[in-house]
DNA sequence: AATAAATGCATTATTTTCTTATGCATAAGT
DNA sequence: ACTTATGCATAAGAAAATAATGCATTTATT
């Protein structure tokens, strides 16, 4: 038997995590050098304290379409008698990491001011 | 000719609007008594100088589900010779809200701690 | 007066993206 | 021996958004 134990994606309502993957993935591999999908989602996992847990089956393909748009290269290495697979920017995907932990920024800004109006703001009727 | 000039979904990468709207709906709906939909997409465009904004294929959808779900009730009223169909909150409506809005908060925070992490953090392998 | 733009509801086809389940394979712990 | 962890990946299905329609009234512009 190969049952996999597998995670529901994060202990959040896995609606929110839609739409952040492919920053969360480009912004794990600016840290570092190079990195390998189950890596990915321990280094997540850990950094979130359990809140965050990446699948497989939206890992994997995310990587692979970002892989397929030049953002990054990839590189097996045999560790022991295990192939990893390692993931590491290219310089288009260096910029567009960038890119999109701005424009992540900016958006959770504008849903703070969203949170945060107060019925009073709100007093008026069109 | 009715031509209709749509916005594209907001100025940010429309995939970060994902999974949060119906939280922004629910939350919008509770800081009034009732809003309709046309009014829901102003007042978020207002509110985040126009940079959410929320097309109708989306947002009627999401009203129909969460009137679905019984978190909002309808009522119609012609204003003019125009009907407006306005959204309210449910009892159950409200609490959703709350639950709703406490969750991205939360979820934010941590997507804050991974946009924030230094390489120092990251500087090891596993 | 005629035209365009804004207001207001809504649906549908398509695409994207994620979940869930599956599949194989090795290593390490119990 | 069996389970858990490590490691890759694909595929079916669901969910949710985009993009494109459609209709009707009102207001602003020319």
């Amino acid at each position: 038997m190969y049952k996999k134990t597998m995670y529901i994606c994060g202990m959040y309502s896995k609606e929110l995590l839609k739409g952040t993957l492919k920053t969360i993935i480009l912004k794990m591999l600016s840290e570092s050098d190079s990195m390998y999908g189950y890596q990915i989602t321990q280094k997540v996992k850990e950094i979130t304290e359990g809140k965050i847990n990446l699948t497989e089956g939206a890992l994997y393909p995310a990587l692979h379409k970002l892989e397929a748009d030049g953002l990054l290269t990839t590189e097996k290495k045999t560790v022991g008698n295990r192939v990893r697979k390692y993931y590491s920017l290219t310089q288009t995907g260096n910029g567009r990491a960038k890119e999109k932990v701005e424009e992540l920024k900016e958006f959770m800004e504008t849903l703070t001011t969203i949170i945060n109006i107060t019925p009073q703001k709100l007093a008026w009727q069109i």
